[in-house]
DNA sequence: TTTTATATTAACCATATGGTTAAACCAACC
DNA sequence: GGTTGGTTTAACCATATGGTTAATATAAAA
């Protein structure tokens, strides 16, 4: 009975896409089914419940994302190379991705658990390994004195903030400073950015 | 009648609570009473509206806020200064005023216009005039050549979301790098990262 | 002490919302 | 052609939720 073989995956997608406007609480059921074309009822037949869809989203979204990160993260060996690709892949990523990016920004913070479990699930043993060989490559890089940041977590999240913020809060800055945000100009200047800015303030 | 002279500023401290636990779609107006400890109706007959009083708890912790930020944003003259008391008053406004920041951070992405409204409306000449005001004078730092970035925005940016980052993203670090963020100690390092990095990478 | 105007409450209301049900639909297999 | 079993739908339900109302309490003015 393959009445609909992508009904299932026209949920996910209305869902990332409702989720990540609305978050969590301001979703409504009603406007997924709308937006998937489908009844109302379907969401249920196929997910249950509103967490339980929520949770599949995210799993989903999560699981076609992972692989691209981890390999330059894990495989980088140089912290010169470090500095220098991942603003390029995160600040890219995360430009080709704003819906997942707003939806776990958006609910990470109040929802923390179930978005955590989604996260563990979806990655596997590599939630915890892939972050514990990251800051033990760093501290190697310190010992060696080749970067001058001592804590390989302020490391972390220096890189992370200044790839990630901006997107983030893209209306807030857009809203303060005036001015457009996330064309691809301001992409490429942003990468720029990053990048001189850690290369030249965390390596020695 | 003075029955209770405080009911209102109750109301706006347990809706700021609230509010930036649930945001704006996941806050009940009944959490709301109750954590003030008043009946429901007393947040009709104060504030009319749940958008409404979403809309003066904004107002209320922007006003009480703002004046301790702008001084040093539009007084220091130096990108040294700049960049050494920047971090510290941030870190240090953000670390005290988390519900703040959290509501703020929570919806800004989604109801941008209300909460764009609510800052206008409690700065005043100054939301508009402010953030220019320190552009130029990034861009006269720059041409001096005393500092190395070019673009101002992507300089404010920079500052910005190394300050602030770690702090709206505070449950998804602690759950990926599985360390504790906040602490009295986390925040002297953050600030002392933040400064090295923002000296080091922008300074010339 | 009575009046007045504000402050406060319990009970209520209309609607929105997550979720259910029972029946219809339809492709494949017999 | 009829049966089977997953798929889809319209109608429905219980409860949650923002908001209202009418009555009551109370401090201060008269």
């Amino acid at each position: 009975m393959i009445r609909s073989k992508n009904t299932k995956e026209r949920i996910l997608n209305a869902g990332l896409k409702e989720f990540s406007f609305h978050g969590y609480a301001g979703t409504r059921m009603d406007k997924i089914s709308i937006r998937a074309k489908i009844n109302k009822a379907m969401l249920f037949y196929y997910f249950s419940s509103k967490e339980n869809l929520y949770h599949e989203v995210l799993t989903h979204a999560v699981r076609s994302i992972i692989p691209k990160i981890r390999n330059i993260i894990l495989l980088e060996q140089s912290p010169e190379g470090f500095l220098e690709k991942l603003p390029e892949v995160y600040i890219g990523f995360f430009t080709k991705n704003q819906d997942f990016v707003k939806m776990v920004a958006f609910d990470f913070v109040q929802k923390t658990d179930i978005v955590k479990a989604a996260f563990e699930q979806a990655i596997g043993k590599g939630f915890h390994q892939g972050p514990r060989l990251v800051l033990k490559k760093i501290e190697k890089w310190y010992e060696k004195g080749e970067i001058s940041e001592s804590d390989p977590l302020q490391f972390m999240i220096n890189i992370v903030s200044l790839c990630l913020f901006a997107f983030i809060a893209r209306p807030i800055l857009e809203a303060i400073f005036n001015q457009k945000i996330g064309d691809e100009q301001f992409i490429q200047k942003r990468i720029k950015s990053v990048i001189n800015l850690l290369k030249q303030g965390m390596l020695k």
